[in-house]
DNA sequence: TAACATTTTGAACGTTCATTCAAAAAAATA
DNA sequence: TATTTTTTTGAATGAACGTTCAAAATGTTA
């Protein structure tokens, strides 16, 4: 029997990357072969469909969203530290010639409308995130307050990531931040917890 | 000579809300000319493509919202209470059926990559949006935090139109608002200009 | 009423869309 | 080497896309 000739990460890369840039009905699949290197029966084969594809993209990156925020924390001095590192690298990334935004909040405003599945599937990712967000303020805040400034963080990201479509950034970005998340300036024994 | 059959105020009502709803490129023309009851001749001969009627949508759109944010202004006993009034309403929109969001941002996330003119229209059209809430806040407040409060107003509605999408919103809303944005409290001696 | 200018009509156009499938190629097994 | 199983190939498909335009209808002006 025939072995695969290629690498399923790299194709889903090429896809989420692909989605991410021009939306799900902006993206054609003439652009999906390209960009993946597959021919179109290999495609369908692989994926079923185009809707398929993206679906698998899709929750590849929201996989990837976590492990992120996850490093991020756990290579930053203290959880405070690390969430603002985190806002931080936001408005960071938004500086970049091609930038995004989130393919999953792209995802919910696009695709909304049309697939229903595809709105659950996105909500119950950004639960997931909140939920882990949630369980590093725990760490070091009250259940109740996580839960509340979780759920604050997660606006704030959101925010972030319209708001930086904009060329205009605030001057001072960690003040700014500051300012909208108050209990982010208070690091005193708030330190990751080794081993 | 013949005379136009339509109303163009109501044609391109129907046509922000198909726009509106399900995108631009998820939008066929057919679903248009069903919305707006124009054959395609006529359709092409006022706007002269898809594109130019979704432009000419965009910006009464946006000309709209400016409107209706002032009428809250002025609806309301003060500017901080006309401002937390238009939060509470966004949080409110959301429990609608068909919640579809801001369409600026809509446009903003979904065309960035395939129109440049469109992303800096739209980009136009926020910055409009910021300095008409930048100049109702300077009627209470220093130019210099006028600037601030309105970034962070902008950015806090981007966090509002985006997380409304998820099914579970925060307990009380207004405590949740007050809670990003403190200074929202502070409304002693804020009352509106009269005549 | 005749001439004119404007708008409406809707069938038809060429293009691009997502998708299919029979045939060829590729490796593993017998 | 012959057989079997899986994968790749890429031309072809029908549907849907945005758009056009000559002809008919409409109402104003001469």
């Amino acid at each position: 029997m025939a072995i695969k000739k290629f690498d399923m990460d790299v194709v889903l890369e090429q896809a989420i990357n692909t989605f991410w840039q021009y939306g799900y009905h902006g993206t054609s699949m003439q652009q999906l072969l390209q960009a993946t290197g597959l021919r179109p029966g290999s495609l369908y084969r692989e994926f079923e469909s185009k809707e398929g594809l993206y679906l698998l993209a899709l929750s590849r990156y929201a996989a990837a969203t976590i492990t992120t925020v996850n490093n991020r924390i756990q290579g930053s001095s203290s959880v405070i530290e690390g969430i603002k590192s985190i806002l931080l690298d936001l408005f960071e990334e938004a500086k970049a010639k091609n930038y995004c935004g989130c393919f999953l909040v792209k995802t919910q405003l696009e695709l909304s409308a049309h697939n229903e599945s595809i709105l659950t599937n996105v909500s119950e990712e950004f639960a997931k995130i909140e939920a882990n967000y949630c369980a590093i303020l725990n760490t070091i805040f009250a259940p109740e307050i996580s839960l509340q400034y979780a759920k604050q963080l997660m606006l704030i990201i959101f925010g972030i990531r319209v708001y930086s479509y904009q060329s205009e950034q605030p001057e001072d970005v960690e003040e700014f931040i500051l300012s909208i998340l108050p209990w982010l300036k208070d690091d005193s024994n708030h330190n990751i917890k080794q081993g």
